[in-house]
RNA sequence: GGGCGCUUAGCUCAGUGGUAGAGCGCUGCCUUCACACGGCAGAGGUCAGUAGUUCGAUCCUACUAGCGCCCA
């Protein structure tokens, strides 16, 4: 075949030209197979592709893209899919704040409506299906960027098989499996307190809450005892709450309070009378060591409140303000008016109004005085959480089921960590668990809980049976659907049904990627070849959350662990080991990365970096990956300059010759373990430096030689030719584009289906490796002295004295003329002899 | 407060119970017929600290300090 070896090679304009011929080619579709162990099958995150797309992204992708290619090139069946996860809050949010709308289910659908150019000032309230709309057109556009990122990075992604967790096949899964999960009584409801947004107006799960700390006053409150006693003085941060105040509470062993346990006290200004109980969740050491229980200030008093038995006085509501109408549990005339004066506010104005009635009444004892403390935020919200009660669906997971708890735990020691250390991140989230998974999200761009429910003739929904849909008919929207039975005029009726309201949490969507991918249920033959998938791939902050989830939808449904192997991405830091956040304003953004560095450059950076390590972005590191994907192309086009003929193997007669052949099987070795073992950072280090050996070493050691011609020339030609395949070969996984560009010069088809290099294809022309290591070893004295001297490589060696042992020297007598041409050097002198030298004398001009 | 990880050259990071490694950066030299988008060479480190185990510790153990993350 005639070469097509550009005069002077480029990598600019490289990756274009690649990411349309895969589109065409497609090399990286699944090919399907007939038994799983012909596979093998990736589990990929699907991002949110309402957030920023950083290098982050580019990173963890790589790594994994690394081992899909891997996997390829040694004959496996890459099962290798890619979604986008566009349901859920986050878009919600993005789309809020892009369009300047917020979504109003009681405004009714305007057909006619068109995004606006300009985000509305102020936000303009749109129908519940005028918002969805609004959604899928913008998530579209989202997606788009996505897609020309990953393919700029040349992520091997079999496209065809792209899904969005809000798509159709998505929303079947998620409720097949709910469903199923309901069936079994996994999935619950119940109406309990909850964690609740009152900006997003949503709930939120457990594995969605962060701490921050936040700065508080501490107010220091009296509590009147009957009899003579003075008051009991609490110390709160939330003196708003007194009004829902059940109880006092003290540790069981406070000398302080035993007098208390069992008596009553009467609350300040709403004169509400609560008991004074013991539990050992309180904190002897905290303020003055009782403190009072609300219903609900923090979690601890969601434990008290259920340990205790004790009553439910809630006063704020799902929109952060303060209910209106006065509690009936404040009884006097004075409590009445205070809460008047509450009702309707936010929490913070009532915190206010409510220190200035507690000063009115003498019950605030001295100044508040500051503090710092935790406060739970959901983790993408602004404002604390607050806690309401409200029926919501639960899955369980083992937070409040031991037996459960125990076999997720096992799944964690079944699953091949990499690194093995990310296991114990698992073990202790599971170990945590304070409750079930609450799935239930009262929000509108997601999937929607497939549940009806009957009226009663009151018109109150009977929770206990929910109406379900059959599985033919999914997926379904309950509030348009009509369950079978009744008539779509019976909707919202005493008599009739009425639809679940809620979507599902986007991680219950997500929690179910290998199924979605795989067509659960679908394609019966295709999810029996990839599942339980090989690989999970992702980054250690979502462990908690969507690693742990898909083990429990796995766990529940197929008795088994979704995939065996999770591998485990670190972060990408600032160059300050910052974490990389929007908010921070440090976010780097991959396009102009790309154009400026190469695709391969970033793909060589993110190689670098070992499993699990978090990595400080440097852009040095891509300079060094520019740099070898440009040697690559020159020492190609140098090799493949010297003839057009392509030599077999069994030309390579040259002891040099063989000695690099050699030396590259114990590479292949080395590079091949490193990967099979997910340790890509290792391998790429053991080829390029290999690599970067041959170039300056070998490379040089022979092309004087290869100038030539005759049977020594083909020798080298040969030789050079069979080291060209294999580098490529053993770099392609990293270096996606200039592997396949060179390739494409003397090879058909993509290196990317071109088969691993193996030992054994090295193995029979190799020879002894001690040729090419010692000659190398004196050609650096040589270059040494050169150096030394000031004077260019080319400097003429009058004269080279090598002295050491016979069987030290035999080998470079073997290469005694490839060692004179590269050294310049007139003659080459050996000589027996105990001391090792090698004295080099100069040409001087 | 608990847990996990990290601390090695100016920087980014490998690494091993036996004389300390790479790349970048820096310095010097070389236009060489694949490559100046290069090449060759050089300088540069008390392996965070303390104590222990050991013939020998950067590596193993304990403690301390700092950094990062997770959880409470």
């Amino acid at each position: 075949m005639k070469r097509d070896i550009p005069d002077e090679p480029r990598l600019d304009g490289l990756d274009k030209a690649w990411i349309e011929r895969w589109k065409e080619n497609d090399p990286y579709r699944f090919p399907g197979a007939k038994d799983r162990s012909e596979v093998y099958a990736i589990d990929t995150p699907p991002p949110t592709v309402s957030g920023s797309l950083h290098i982050g992204h580019v990173f963890s992708y790589t790594h994994t893209d690394i081992i899909a290619r891997f996997q390829r090139m040694r004959g496996r069946k890459v099962f290798y899919p890619i979604g986008w996860d566009d349901n859920g809050l986050p878009t919600e949010r993005r789309v809020q704040n892009f369009y300047g709308v917020t979504c109003d289910p009681s405004v009714p659908y305007h057909p006619g409506f068109e995004p606006p150019e300009e985000p509305f000032h102020p936000p303009q309230a749109i129908s519940r299906r005028n918002f969805v709309e609004l959604c899928h057109i913008l998530t579209g556009e989202d997606e788009k960027v996505f897609e020309d990122v990953f393919r700029g990075l040349g992520l091997s992604f079999d496209w065809s098989r792209l899904y969005t967790t809000i798509g159709e096949r998505s929303q079947r899964i998620s409720q097949k499996a709910f469903l199923r999960n309901l069936a079994r009584g996994e999935a619950y409801a119940q109406d309990a307190p909850v964690l609740w947004d009152t900006d997003f107006g949503t709930a939120v799960a457990q594995a969605e809450l962060e701490d921050r700390e936040r700065p508080g006053l501490y107010h220091r409150v009296g509590f009147e005892r009957s009899g003579d006693d003075g008051p009991v003085y609490i110390e709160t941060t939330r003196p708003e709450l007194i009004c829902s105040c059940v109880a006092l509470v003290a540790h069981p062993d406070d000398e302080r309070y035993q007098s208390l346990f069992g008596s009553t006290v009467t609350t300040p200004v709403f004169g509400v009378a609560v008991p004074v109980v013991a539990h050992s969740l309180a904190d002897p050491e905290k303020g003055s060591g009782i403190a009072m229980i609300c219903t609900f200030g923090d979690t601890t008093d969601v434990t008290w409140w259920r340990e205790l038995d004790l009553p439910t006085r809630t006063v704020i509501g799902r929109d952060g303000r303060f209910r209106s109408d006065t509690p009936e549990w404040i009884a006097t005339e004075e409590g009445r008016g205070a809460y008047n004066e509450l009702g309707g506010l936010y929490v913070n104005q009532a915190k206010r109004r409510m220190v200035e009635l507690l000063t009115a009444s003498g019950a605030l004892a001295g100044e508040p005085t500051e503090t710092v403390r935790p406060v739970k935020f959901y983790e993408r919200g602004t404002r604390p959480l607050e806690i309401v009660a409200s029926r919501q669906w639960y899955l369980r997971n083992g937070g409040r089921d031991a037996d459960l708890r125990d076999e997720l735990l096992a799944r964690g020691e079944e699953i091949d960590w990499i690194p093995d250390h990310m296991r114990t991140r698992y073990e202790h989230w599971v170990g945590g668990l304070a409750g079930d998974w609450l799935i239930s999200r009262q929000r509108y761009f997601g999937v929607p809980l497939p549940l009806w429910y009957r009226l009663g003739e009151t018109g109150k929904p009977l929770y206990d049976d929910p109406i379900v849909p059959d599985d033919a008919e999914l997926p379904i929207d309950p509030s348009s659907h009509v369950p079978s039975g009744f008539e779509d005029s019976q909707r919202d009726q005493p008599g009739g049904f009425s639809a679940d309201p809620d979507v599902m949490d986007t991680w219950a969507t997500s929690s179910l990627s290998p199924q979605i991918a795989g067509e659960w249920e679908e394609d019966p033959a295709l999810f029996a070849t990839v599942f339980p998938m090989d690989l999970r791939a992702q980054a250690h902050d979502i462990i908690r959350t969507w690693l742990f989830s898909t083990v429990v939808r796995a766990h529940h449904e197929f008795a088994s662990l979704p995939w065996s192997h999770a591998a485990i991405s670190g972060w990408i830091l600032d160059p300050d080991r910052k974490k990389m956040s929007k908010s921070k304003g440090n976010v780097v953004t991959p396009l102009d990365l790309f154009t400026e560095h190469s695709a391969d450059a970033m793909r060589y950076w993110a190689a670098n970096a070992r499993p699990g390590v978090d990595t400080a972005f440097d852009v040095n590191q891509l300079k060094i990956g520019r740099r070898l994907a440009i040697k690559i192309l020159n020492a190609s086009r140098l090799v493949l300059g010297f003839t057009d003929d392509d030599l077999a193997p069994k030309s390579i007669s040259e002891p040099i010759d063989r000695a690099i052949v050699g030396t590259l099987a114990g590479v292949v070795a080395d590079t091949t373990a490193a990967l099979e073992s997910y340790d890509y950072a290792r391998a790429l280090g053991i080829v390029e430096s290999a690599f970067w050996s041959w170039t300056d070493d070998y490379l040089e050691l022979v092309k004087n030689r290869a100038y030539g011609e005759g049977s020594d020339a083909t020798s080298a030609h040969a030789a050079l030719q069979l080291c060209l395949s294999v580098f490529l070969r053993l770099l392609a996984p990293f270096l996606a584009f200039v592997t396949e560009e060179v390739w494409s010069w003397w090879r058909e088809g993509s290196i990317h289906n071109a088969p691993w290099p193996t030992v054994g294809e090295l193995e029979k022309h190799a020879g002894d490796t001690e040729v090419l290591h010692r000659t190398a070893q004196i050609l650096s004295v040589v270059r040494r002295a050169k150096s030394d001297a000031k004077t260019s490589m080319r400097t003429e060696v009058t004269s080279l004295r090598i002295t050491d042992s016979a069987e030290r020297m035999s080998p470079v007598k073997l290469a005694e003329s490839d060692l004179a041409r590269a050294a310049s050097a007139v003659s080459i002198l050996f000589t027996e002899g105990d001391a090792p030298d090698v004295a080099v004398e100069l040409a001087t001009d």
